[in-house]
DNA sequence: ATAGTTATATTGGATAACCAATATAAAAAT
DNA sequence: ATTTTTATATTGGTTATCCAATATAACTAT
């Protein structure tokens, strides 16, 4: 546990989340992530990310490179987000915390 | 990546938060995160946690094993907390997505 | 067409996160 | 007091996660 920022863990989670809501290319989603985490990852982050949840058949590439979600993948994600919520479900206060 | 609902890295982050709201033991801690995650932790998971942040100055112990956060704790929750609600900010749509 | 730039992809490795197994200590019950 | 149960703690090792470095491919501009 070096640091409680870094959330390991939540990138995959986190791709997928953000495909469901707009097609995109791999350049897209490093854009999006750094937006979210302050930091753009790095190739070797994204990259094996997006091939491990292609292999998985959550995501499909098309032509142009754009990803998006496979219906298995929509299933998936809707899993992870029940999952997620109930962990914060009081994740209001955690805004309020840091205000 | 074995599977996003571990979340894997959201574990002391989650401790920290829980302690925030009330001093508690161990055993304690534990029971409050299965209710959360549906499993409870290890002792091989949980107590190397509370060392951690121990050693770390996060949080202290009293007499009756009951953890709190120290200044220190409670500084580094609030900016774990500002980072997590910058990574999730719309995790609105993320309680909908499961309904 | 060629050079320069940007996007995509792979590889190898470091380390954080976690658990199972075990040990010890404390509390409760008989 | 002794047994039983529960809580706390440690150790050792497995695996997931991630990045730096590198390579390749695909655009863009001249």
């Amino acid at each position: 546990m070096k640091c409680n920022c870094e959330l390991k863990g939540y990138l995959s989670y986190l791709v997928l989340w953000i495909i469901s809501k707009k097609n995109m290319t791999g350049a897209e989603i490093s854009k999006e992530l750094e937006k979210r985490r302050g930091t753009k990852p790095s190739p070797g982050t994204i990259y094996p990310v997006l091939k491990e949840l292609k292999d998985k058949g959550l995501i499909t590439c098309d032509g142009n490179k754009a990803y998006s979600l496979t219906y298995k993948g929509k299933t998936e994600l809707k899993q992870s987000c029940s999952f997620f919520c109930k962990m914060f479900y009081d994740i209001k206060d955690m805004f309020d915390c840091c205000k």
